[in-house]
DNA sequence: ACTCCATATTGATACTTTCTTGATGCGATG
DNA sequence: CATCGCATCAAGAAAGTATCAATATGGAGT
């Protein structure tokens, strides 16, 4: 019976011990249809915006970007389940990963069967909506897997905060985003006072992303409210 | 920023030991809005019929019907996210569980910071499946988590109080609002004078949203007593 | 440690929208 | 037919917004 949650599923295992990929092989070859393996994060977020596989098993300490910034920059776009292996048992690399955008936290060593079941879980919850890591509206084009934006096929070059804007707004797009929800998204707490700043940088936004910037048609202005960017 | 998850929540809360009654209630009491205890199977199927708490955390060894017993009811007709709180720390024990419907296992003792971490995450799930809070009459849609008022599927802009009006109305739809209670919820306290002012945004929204303000169809006066949004 | 550069932040100012107030007209009621 | 409650209009006040320019900051490279 639990077995038919993880058939013809394809499962992504980032590890950069061999012993363990092959190991997860083994374990799951007989139930899941597919596994892709990596041994590090650059390839894992390639290989989840070219193969959406249902489902990550992640190490947490990979060589080069980590399993914490592989959680994020993957959430970034995608709601893929996500369980994170590690030798760490600290409760807060727990916390981190978890909060983090991760699923389930399984502490090495591990019982194959509790995996498992876990990933079952991971499973239920998620009713395999696929997003893709690209958003589009109008000439506008956010990559959010490579972090490239053009308009009109012609890249535009965005500063850190720029982009970071920009990624809240596609997560919100459509909708109203108050001046607040802005800044709490891309700063933590100590917001509030700093509006202005959010609407420079709003600005300089409009600048490189609009047609014409004095009449925007991508990040429109609620008077009063925040901003919104057009589906 | 992670507390804001498990805001205005409602917990329930069973185990059989009262120390750890306390403990989680002392533990989560500032995060939470409400906790409710039990120390039996049997009340916590009651509790969650009657009080549909958000979250469940549920010990196994409970006297009476077991942990899994309740988590299986439960899954009947409920997908509340639950937490097993479980001394045992075997695999068998943890498969059994997670298949049974729980969300999540941990194993006694616990840190408090890791339980919370999994809340967040059983919370995030959760969050996916909720639709969102729309309110309809008519040709009127006010959709409220978006702050996208349309009407005859075209949108209406709003100013700031104009929509604070409208969401009041809402709040309210069907009932009679008078200018008092209307002006001492989209304002504070010194209310009274101003019922000139409401009169003059209810007219502006009206403009809006009637298609013949002469003859409001949403917005009907009551006279001598204030307005009313029809349903 | 220093310089330089890109970016972030702050400040200033012109501009736009929204709020508020007072004036006016309408219609029902006693 | 005078009065009251209501709706609407319009104009000034207040609040919110966009943009340019100046200064501060932080990190890479030397």
């Amino acid at each position: 019976m639990s077995d038919a949650f993880i058939e013809k599923l394809k499962i992504l295992v980032v590890d950069d011990e061999l012993a363990i990929r092959r190991y997860l092989r083994t374990a799951l070859a007989p139930h899941a249809h597919e596994i892709i393996e990596t041994d590090n994060g650059e390839d894992a977020l390639i290989q989840c915006a070219t193969h959406h596989p249902d489902l990550l098993i992640l190490d947490l300490n990979l060589p080069g970007i980590n399993g914490i910034t592989v959680t994020q920059r993957l959430r970034e776009w995608s709601e893929v389940p996500i369980i994170i292996l590690s030798v760490q048992d600290q409760d807060t690399a727990k916390i981190e990963a978890l909060d983090a955008g991760a699923d389930d936290y399984l502490t090495k060593p591990f019982s194959v069967g509790e995996l498992m079941a876990r990933m079952r879980v991971a499973l239920r919850h998620r009713k395999n909506e696929v997003t893709e890591p690209v958003f589009e509206t109008g000439k506008l084009v956010v990559n959010l897997s490579t972090r490239i934006v053009t308009v009109d096929g012609e890249e535009v070059q965005l500063t850190p905060t720029e982009y970071d804007l920009l990624k809240v707004f596609v997560k919100y797009a459509g909708r109203v985003i108050t001046h607040q929800q802005m800044l709490k998204e891309v700063r933590g707490a100590g917001y509030q006072t700093e509006i202005h700043l959010l609407r420079v940088h709003v600005s300089n936004l409009r600048q490189k992303i609009e047609d014409d910037p004095t009449n925007p048609q991508y990040i429109r202005t609620e008077a009063g409210v925040g901003y919104r960017l057009m589906a």
